[in-house]
DNA sequence: GCCGTTTTCGGCCCGACTGTTTTCAGTCG
């Protein structure tokens, strides 16, 4: 059984126990599920390793939730949750998934009409049984409908930061236009930079909170307004986010951009140190025991008076960044503008859309100061690989791009290729050519559901090869269509580090491989990390951001990064 | 059900909005 299912039944209980009436089982068992859900070692590894010891001493897991989760390891079932599923057989993660529905409402919808799904609830809806239970009304029927509707939409909804951030930045940049607005700033898991978010959570500073709203809600591209008040409204755009906007006064914003920016986890946190020191922290201010505001005009007083220093908002997670900060062992992370190189670029000698001349032209304008060429090799027929041939003829031009270029501009074009790895292990171009390149990143596009042993093989076959120096998006995931490769990943940062083979950070918006928790474990074994753009287009530059991101969530520091090097201290740490 | 710089017992983050109420429960973040 994988954490995913174990987290899932724990989160499936949260909810029953929230039926109950229990007012902190549901929150015990929530953040365990969130816990486990996020948990990058198999929990069954863990339980053989250390037994229902080690279990215990994960964060949010005691006795009793330990004694559980080693019935589902061991049977792969659970008593206790059987026993609630037959009391309440219900859809239970989709029905409390629907806007407006938790666990009370489902509860009652089951016991007074018998609901267990989504289509018996829209069709008690549709035959209006539903306004005459208590606690219910016309107006809820609508509202259930309303986001029974979205949930058809949007299969529960996610959507991937790096495709929909402009859209939240025209929106900013709308409301920064108001006259009543003092400050405006985006809040939320977007601005902690997670691969992707559930919604967007504006923040504005202003004395004219009304007006402000009246703008929000009915800007063009708002489809539905969900609430509307004078601190906060919720607004669905026609692309299907939610968007929220809350409004403070400005001696409040830092308190609040704390307060929205989260995680949940990491505001709780706060909250208790805010306690522990006889404080009250909430959205508009850290506040002394007579009530007095001490800080909140800014982010950073807020951390300061808690004894913190201000922690970046992409390492927010609860995931020791509180520790660290308060021991001063705060990583200094990778900067947005510390790259100087970008080592995988594809134009349209295969399936990138721009000549060598004008991606290079792109890279110089986003601040680069060399690039490498990495079209694909030849049996990536899908994207018109280039067989050996080709590839001479296409290092010829790049040779003559570059001469002028590097005099003219300031760029350096260096020769590469992105080689396919091949079922075994092998590479499909020869030793002979691929030692000619500047560069060469190897990247597996096939075979993705290989056994493990096989596949960790596969990967660690093409390491050991000398002319190799990167392997590109190592894990091969693409967010919410594939799964990262099934691999021995700690197998393979050892023979990343043995062999000194980069690791890549793709920053294509959909791939983001390695992801921030695979980072954090290259990072603390010391392995070298390159952050790529992908590029296939000349506008794709700008990917790069969503990468350094992923590195920031990743604890990466600039010296983990080795293409913040310039270029010839960059070129003598190859392999 | 978890947890310990007040605590092995008794706390557990806290405020906004909505709809159905007639002062509040449920939901959300």
């Amino acid at each position: 059984m994988k954490n995913y299912d174990i987290a899932r039944i724990l989160h499936e209980i949260a909810i029953y126990e929230g039926m109950k009436g229990e007012k902190f089982k549901p929150r015990a068992y929530e953040k365990a599920a969130l816990y486990i859900g996020s948990l990058n070692d198999d929990l069954g590894t863990i339980y053989k390793n250390g037994g229902v010891k080690a279990l215990m001493e994960l964060p949010g897991i005691g006795r009793n939730i330990a004694e559980k989760l080693v019935e589902l390891i061991q049977t792969g079932e659970l008593a206790y949750y059987e026993e609630l599923k037959k009391e309440i057989p219900v859809d239970i993660t989709i029905l409390s998934s629907i806007e407006g529905m938790g666990p009370k409402k489902v509860k009652v919808l089951y016991e007074k009409l018998g609901i267990t799904n989504i289509e018996e609830l829209e069709k008690s809806i549709r035959e209006k049984r539903v306004r005459d239970l208590q606690g219910f009304g016309e107006k809820s029927e609508k509202k259930i409908l309303n986001g029974i509707e979205f949930f058809k939409k949007s299969h529960g909804g996610r959507f991937i930061l790096g495709l929909v951030l402009n859209t939240f930045e025209d929106i900013l940049h709308q409301l920064k236009s108001l006259d009543t607005v003092k400050n405006v700033q985006l809040a939320g898991s977007a601005r902690r930079m997670k691969q992707s978010i559930g919604d967007a959570d504006f923040l504005a500073a202003s004395y004219k909170p009304d007006k402000v709203m009246d703008f929000f809600t009915s800007m063009p591209e708002v489809a539905h307004i969900h609430t509307k008040g004078t601190t906060k409204s919720t607004v669905r755009l026609k692309s299907g986010i939610n968007c929220d906007l809350r409004i403070v006064p400005e001696e409040s914003f830092g308190a609040a951009l704390q307060y929205f920016t989260g995680s949940k986890q990491h505001n709780v946190v706060l909250r208790t140190m805010a306690l522990h020191k006889g404080y009250k922290l909430n959205e508009y201010g850290l506040y002394d025991k007579r009530n007095r505001q001490i800080a909140g005009r800014t982010e950073e007083s807020i951390y300061l008076k808690l004894g913190l220093p201000l922690i970046p908002p992409e390492l927010r997670e609860d995931k020791g960044e509180i520790e660290a900060a308060r021991d001063g062992r705060l990583p200094k992370l990778v900067g947005y503008d510390d790259l100087k190189g970008d080592l995988q670029i594809h134009t349209d000698w295969t399936d990138g859309n721009n000549a060598i001349i004008e991606m290079a032209q792109a890279a110089k304008k986003a601040g680069l100061e060399y690039i490498a060429i990495t079209d694909h090799s030849r049996t990536l027929e899908i994207a018109r690989g280039l067989n050996k041939e080709k590839l001479k003829e296409q290092e010829k031009e790049i040779k003559k791009v570059n001469d002028t270029m590097k005099h003219n501009e300031g760029i350096t074009i260096l020769s590469g290729v992105e080689v396919n790895i091949l079922k075994d292990g092998s590479l499909d171009l020869d030793n002979n050519i691929l030692k000619e390149f500047d560069i060469v990143g190897a990247a597996v596009h096939s075979y993705f559901s290989l056994s493990k042993e096989e596949q960790t093989k596969r990967l660690v076959s093409a390491m050991y090869n000398t002319n190799i120096d990167i392997l590109f998006h190592p894990t091969c995931r693409v967010i919410q269509k594939r799964q990262p490769l099934d691999v021995d990943f700690d197998k393979i940062l050892d023979v990343s580090k043995e062999t000194n083979t980069i690791l890549e950070v793709d920053s294509s918006p959909e791939r983001l491989d390695l992801q921030d928790e695979y980072i954090q474990h290259a990072v603390e074994n010391k392995c070298k990390l390159i952050i790529d753009s992908d590029a296939h287009d000349k506008s794709h530059f700008h990917f790069l951001k969503f990468g350094i991101s992923q590195a920031r969530r990743g604890w990466a520091e600039k010296k983990d990064v080795i293409n913040t090097l310039p270029l010839e201290k960059f070129l003598k740490s190859l392999k």
